[in-house]
DNA sequence: GTCTATATGGAGATAGAC
DNA sequence: GTCTATCTCCATATAGAC
């Protein structure tokens, strides 16, 4: 594995570590563990990355798809969210899971309230409008967070196993009330 | 500290053990920080505790008085729920916060579940009757454990500084939303 | 850019004298 | 029951030859 060009070993321990980092969470993914799969050594890894911190933080990051929540009608949103929340596909479900355990790490939790703030908070809040917009948005997002808490974290077995129409309607209506205003 | 009964050592390693993970989590917690904490070696430790592990699991163990819920009027259960999970100590915030962090580890993620299952679900659901009282009372949990989210995992500042009163009312209403059947 | 070798500093757990 | 000394294993990160 010598002549391979700089770009192609940078980015194989990108997706090495991109890929422990998902499975194995922050603490129990080795520098070496890396190095390995990527079919290198850990010396490049540091090299590259200048720690296995900084190659987590350039991994682990989570966005959005605004699109099918701009284009939603205001009333459908709560609905609407919910049913994109749980189709997210194990690979984010996999960064959201190692922000969260690594979060005792200052810098990892930094980036899980960022990634709060700006995956659920400012797209809600960017449909709504009037005095208390701000506070609808984030007790909204708290109410989806902790869909995201049962299932991934908890993993409350009756609701993974419950049918995916019941889970969005039911709870998508209770994120719906949230962002109503108060008549 | 040669003469200390074993009774007293063992406290004091109990003691040292909880408030260290509390504070520290499972992986930034070490066995002779412990030891150190307790006046007592490393050796002593794991001769009364038999591991890391078994320890935490000893002394991360999270209740509920469940009272105030078995003696609130129904209608107010969401609302008496929320100003319960509120009001929680520190200390038992930090329990919590330790499950969740170091819940990468298997034995951890059990104890999380369980405590999930024992601490939410199952106080609500003997309050709850009818045929889905059951998947009432987990959605009514996925919610509170959203504001725990929010407010101790991600910390959304807005929210921490929201007025108490404010945050009972509204988030309770919802719970009360959920676990209230369909007309 | 790459990789071998190593520096440096821990960790959890155990053996065995007191 | 207690503690000293140590075993064994592993980590992140770096130095320096190619």
């Amino acid at each position: 594995m010598q002549g391979k060009p700089a770009t192609s070993t940078r980015q194989a321990i990108h997706e090495a570590g991109s890929a422990l980092f998902r499975q194995q969470g922050y603490a129990k993914t080795t520098v070496r563990q890396i190095a390995a799969a990527a079919g290198s050594d850990p010396a490049l890894v540091i090299r590259h990355f200048k720690s296995k911190e900084l190659l987590f933080l350039e991994t682990m990051q989570l966005t959005i798809d605004d699109e099918p929540l701009l284009g939603a009608p205001l009333e459908h949103l709560g609905e609407r969210l919910i049913d994109l929340v749980i189709g997210i596909d194990g690979g984010a479900r996999g960064v959201f899971l190692a922000l969260v355990h690594g979060s005792n790490e200052p810098e990892i939790h930094k980036r899980l309230t960022d990634t709060h703030e700006n995956v659920l908070i400012e797209p809600l809040r960017r449909r709504l409008s009037g005095p208390d917009a701000d506070i609808r948005a984030r007790l909204a997002a708290s109410v989806v967070a902790g869909l995201l808490y049962s299932l991934w974290i908890a993993r409350d077995e009756t609701l993974l196993a419950t049918d995916r129409t019941t889970l969005v309607a039911r709870y998508g209506a209770l994120v719906q009330h949230v962002l109503t205003p108060a008549a």
